[in-house]
DNA sequence: TCTGGGGTCCTAGGACCC
DNA sequence: TCTGGGGTCCTAGGACCC
């Protein structure tokens, strides 16, 4: 979807139309913490992009209207989006709340039939939900992803097989899948800034860097991709975390926070029939370093004291020095269904 | 400029078992 | 006397995705 949550704002409030938006954080007059979430096109005219500081996106585009993030609806629109594309395809993965890989291969002939219906999907979205979107279609997820990038907003780009590897060689390897920020600057130190460098470079020696995903590297900037399109199966963790509006040492504040996150994650836990048996507290300090203490337990629960005890003793050891402290998290994982653990004591 | 919050997967080291 | 080889589970940290 074209800048997801920003269009579903502007649908949502037509006065917003034309002018620069930016959802996310509270910039609080340049003082607010948090982060870019989505901006409109108006609002990217002034260098504004997700993910960037809020109090820098308010410095450079104070006169944006600043949106709260809204998830509540956008998992709404999110949903009705998905079952318009599942009904075209039943090899179907929802990738985040606005992206989607459909596996065409047994609904269509050849590439000109998927771009007929890349049209109809497109079109179908924008009929029912007033929102536009951008399709790649190609030989395989890795290039499909690509290609949905490359014409933003409303675009259509067709990509076969025989013409993936050049259609990728000019493009910043960056935009590979799984070559973040780390990554793409040890490639830059090789020599390598393009898919072709790196689809042109010695293979056993990006084994030699990266290990085994040396060869998944090589392999992606030929265009090759092997990975299958499936649904998500169960989640493994369920986490919550804060950042508070100013860095604070003061533990009884810290603690307050901690029962506040161990209340909501009891909430979710219980909601959605999970125990779990592993607990891990998380901390940032002012300067950014983050450190975890996980601890297992020796059963399965969903009891709130559970939870709330061990959030508390884990949190105990960060406590005793005087460090500020800007961020916390707690994080439930090693995850049983109640359903699966009924069946296994059944046994 | 100063960095959210929800996730997944991987790696390395250590404890422990037979 | 000075250390095998197979395995599982746990912890901490980090890269990456949206």
């Amino acid at each position: 979807m074209d800048q997801f949550f920003a269009a579903i704002e502007e649908r949502e409030r037509p006065e917003l139309r034309g002018k620069p938006v930016i959802v996310g954080a509270d910039p609080k007059e340049g003082k607010g913490r948090g982060v870019v979430s989505t901006c409109n096109y108006e609002a990217r005219k002034y260098g504004v992009k997700s993910g960037m500081a809020i109090s820098l996106a308010w410095r450079l585009c104070s006169h944006s209207v600043f949106v709260p993030v809204n998830y509540r609806l956008y998992r709404k629109v999110s949903g009705q989006i998905m079952k318009i594309l599942k009904r075209y395809t039943n090899k179907f993965e929802q990738w985040g709340l606005d992206e989607a890989f459909l596996d065409l291969t047994s609904q269509v002939k050849n590439f000109e039939e998927a771009k007929i219906l890349a049209e109809k999907i497109k079109k179908e979205i924008n009929d029912k939900e007033r929102l536009t979107c951008s399709i790649g279609v190609g030989p395989n997820k890795l290039v499909a992803k690509i290609a949905s990038d490359f014409e933003k907003p409303d675009g259509l780009t067709i990509v076969k097989k025989e013409n993936a590897k050049a259609f990728l060689a000019p493009l910043r390897v960056r935009k590979l899948l799984w070559v973040g920020r780390k990554t793409e600057e040890k490639l830059n130190t090789l020599g390598i800034t393009t898919i072709g460098d790196l689809a042109n470079y010695n293979a056993s020696i990006l084994v030699e860097k990266f290990g085994i995903s040396g060869t998944q590297l090589y392999l992606s900037a030929q265009g090759i991709d092997n990975s299958e399109i499936q649904e998500r199966w169960e989640r493994k963790s369920i986490s919550r975390e804060i950042t508070f509006e100013e860095d604070t040492s003061d533990s009884d504040f810290i603690l307050e926070g901690l029962d506040a996150i161990s209340e909501d994650l009891y909430e979710e836990l219980t909601a959605s029939k999970f125990t779990f048996k592993t607990i891990t507290v998380k901390i940032r300090y002012g300067n950014f370093e983050t450190h975890t203490h996980a601890k297992t337990l020796a059963f399965f629960t969903d009891l709130k004291k559970d939870i709330q005890k061990s959030a508390k003793n884990l949190m105990k050891d960060y406590l005793v020095s005087e460090r500020k402290i800007r961020l916390i998290g707690l994080k439930l994982s090693n995850l049983t269904s109640i359903k699966k653990q009924m069946r296994l004591t059944d046994k």
